[in-house]
DNA sequence: TGGGCCCGCAACTCGTGGTTGCCATCCCGA
DNA sequence: TCGGGATGGCAACCACGAGTTGCGGGCCCA
């Protein structure tokens, strides 16, 4: 049983005996050793109080490492998700930004009396924005896809 | 009692009846009610198979919302710290690469027989990058400190 | 060797978790 | 209106499991 070891290993780790742990918890010392053996849970009252005890979640007491860790996996898959996407979301931005800048100054020049010039010519500033863009675009596709099978 | 009542919400949510429940976690009817009650509780081993039926976490099951705002509040703190930080890391960059870029061109065109403009003037090429990287460098010290008192 | 600390096994008690039976209420269709 | 089905609460009952007490074994140290 997963919950015996756990609870052993949470106690062995701050160096306390399972008197010292039943004193903490108002339970006689053979309950904790009962515990931890396996042959019985604690009531849902001292679950919560081992949990606090402990500072653990209930659900890291009483699941599997194995249930644990699926559930670790798919929870920073989805903080990484957010996180690399905002990225890709942020060069279309800087893209579509640029492009608008580009359409600014081709407007200005031809109905004012500016000289605006773009600087590095018309190659950088067609195809700049569009790869950015693109890009971004992609990127932030292929990361919604890939998060999408959860 | 806390349980009871998260039991009925989620239950209701899914517009189950205790009849449907009971069937779906093998036990009879009336155990759903009196749990729904607040008169025991279920064993351990259907408090996770609860868990997992309406996919929260065991925690959520047992605290109160209380407890749980002040630990979603903390933790949401953290998710939305490196997210906003990294917004004004973003600027920084932007404003370092066309910082880079103003340097890029003044060197070429000082030494090499290209006639290079920046566009929009020196007003923006000289304050647009620091404005951009004090701005970004602002933000996301704020940010730090805001969460470093954590 | 004796004492203290630590922990496991067994017997026992009692409370609680789950089941069954019954009933009340509500809603819908004939 | 009546009957049937669905839903859910209360009560009685029982089994089992959670917690307690008693006992003993192992280890370590003076």
């Amino acid at each position: 049983m997963i919950f015996g070891e756990k609870l052993k290993a949470e106690r062995m780790k701050r160096n306390w005996s399972q008197e010292v742990m039943a004193e903490k918890l108002f339970v006689s010392r053979q309950s904790v050793s009962k515990w931890e053996n396996g042959q019985n849970y604690p009531s849902i009252e001292i679950i919560i109080k081992i949990s606090d005890l402990f500072e653990v979640t209930i659900d890291e007491l009483l699941r599997s490492d194995e249930e644990l860790t699926k559930k670790v996996i798919r929870d920073s898959k989805q903080l990484a998700f957010p996180k690399l996407k905002f990225m890709f979301d942020v060069l279309i931005v800087i893209g579509l930004i640029l492009l608008l800048l580009k359409i600014g100054v081709l407007l200005l020049d031809k109905f004012t009396a500016l000289d605006l010039s773009l600087w590095g010519g018309k190659f950088i500033w067609n195809f700049g924005p569009l790869v950015l863009m693109i890009g971004g675009g992609i990127g932030s596709g292929v990361l919604k896809e890939k998060f999408k099978v959860e």
